[in-house]
DNA sequence: TGCTGATAATAGTACTATCTTTGGTTCGGC
DNA sequence: GCCGAACCAAAGATAGTACTATTATCAGCA
């Protein structure tokens, strides 16, 4: 078989490439689970040495896509065995076919964490962080008059993510990659942001900046109301 | 320097054990950020060959808790860089001096996602599942009352592993190690499981059994409210 | 004195060859 | 036909070596 040339992300480590190829081979289902590899076949078919191919088979070992077992080689395993919560593995499952079923997850798990976290920003934020949050909201409402929807998801994200940051919660903290692809993903949106959206934010802001985690946990609750309309998004 | 003997888990293999070793120090501050190490070192401490050290550096950066560059070393990175998730970071976290830290981050994270797997679930249960958790509650009821409290966490655990696995979202689903981690550190409990517990199950599961959303999620939220009685425990 | 560019040292990156360990497979004996 | 021992394939592990990017140092020049 020819060698075939790693073509994935910009230079980074040979194991790193060789690691996002497989990663994204087994996340988007091109290789199935069951699917037996071998190390041998993997440093032939793609022309590297023992020592980067099992590096990189470490780390899909340690994510649980494959088992690595002595007479047998590796097989990959099916999805319910992955450490979903990793970044990588959340960026292989959005790059490929399961895009759609990755992000309604995605939506799901905002939506039960970003209240909560919310609640903590209020009881833990300092003065300086708050009234930098109630900025952001300012802005956003302004940018969004103005119809710039490319800053107006920037400054969405910072939103989100500062609220995650100053939630006293390094799990939740943990999630900004969560809410930034979801929002992201969300895009420049068909429909030209609502107004109340603006307000809702300006709200969260408010009630964090006040220390009232119920208010603020309300408020993100309507925030993701508003946001996930329309779009049937039950877990 | 002599050769540290690593003492971990069983044998699973060397590079398993170095990572677990190093994971561990790494997790609990005893080797803190900002420390550089050197594969050369490490070879040389724990007495074992390039490759070894290599495969368990690679999974510790792929974890984000160290960075490798050339001409300088590992760098060790601070707990915000971490990939908090999985689950070998979270045992990690669990047996060092974080722990109580790492408890109440966890418990802040189930009381935001369980309600709304509960809610998930009564949307997607198929009836079978549906039965066997009504019966699953049942039965804690009975433990409980029998004063069985080692049969009880079996048993409440796989209560709510039932729960998230059928959510019908896998993010969910993925954090029944989590919800085990924290119910068994709840511990036999000081106090004897109060008679409302079983009640609130109960009625989780018949929510859900009747499909019956909303009802299922505050049964929830009052299962994790009960629980949490007493133990401040906001996020 | 202070800046710039060449140089050398260093530590990660990668490759190769070789040996050991383990656990399926198979074959022979009961 | 079942059980156990021998066999062997593939992962696990080691050693030695060559490559290369990075950075610190220092010489030369302004």
């Amino acid at each position: 078989m020819a060698v075939e040339r790693v073509a994935a992300a910009a230079a980074a480590g040979l194991h790193a490439r060789l690691l996002d190829e497989l990663g994204t081979a087994i996340a988007e289902g091109r290789t199935p689970a069951g699917t037996v590899l071998r190390i041998e076949d993997l440093e032939a078919r793609f022309g590297l040495s023992r020592t980067v191919v099992r590096e990189a088979v470490r780390v899909l070992e340690s994510l649980g896509m494959v088992t690595s077992r002595r007479r047998v080689g590796l097989t990959v395993q099916p999805g319910r065995c992955w450490t979903v919560y990793d970044p990588k593995v959340i960026r292989w499952r959005l790059a490929g076919s399961g895009r759609a079923d990755q992000l309604r997850s995605l939506t799901a798990l905002r939506a039960a964490v970003e209240p909560a976290a919310a609640a903590g920003a209020a009881a833990h934020i300092d003065a300086a962080s708050a009234a930098e949050l109630v900025d952001t909201a300012a802005r956003m409402e302004r940018t969004g008059r103005a119809g710039a929807v490319g800053e107006l998801l920037a400054l969405d994200i910072a939103f989100h993510r500062a609220v995650l940051a100053h939630s006293g919660n390094e799990m939740f903290a943990a999630l900004d990659g969560v809410v930034a692809a979801v929002l992201t993903a969300g895009g420049p949106g068909p429909q030209p942001p609502p107004a109340r959206a603006f307000e809702l934010h300006t709200e969260v802001a408010r009630a964090v900046r006040a220390g009232e985690p119920g208010a603020a946990e309300a408020a993100m609750r309507a925030v993701i109301a508003e946001a996930t309309a329309g779009v049937g998004v039950t877990p």
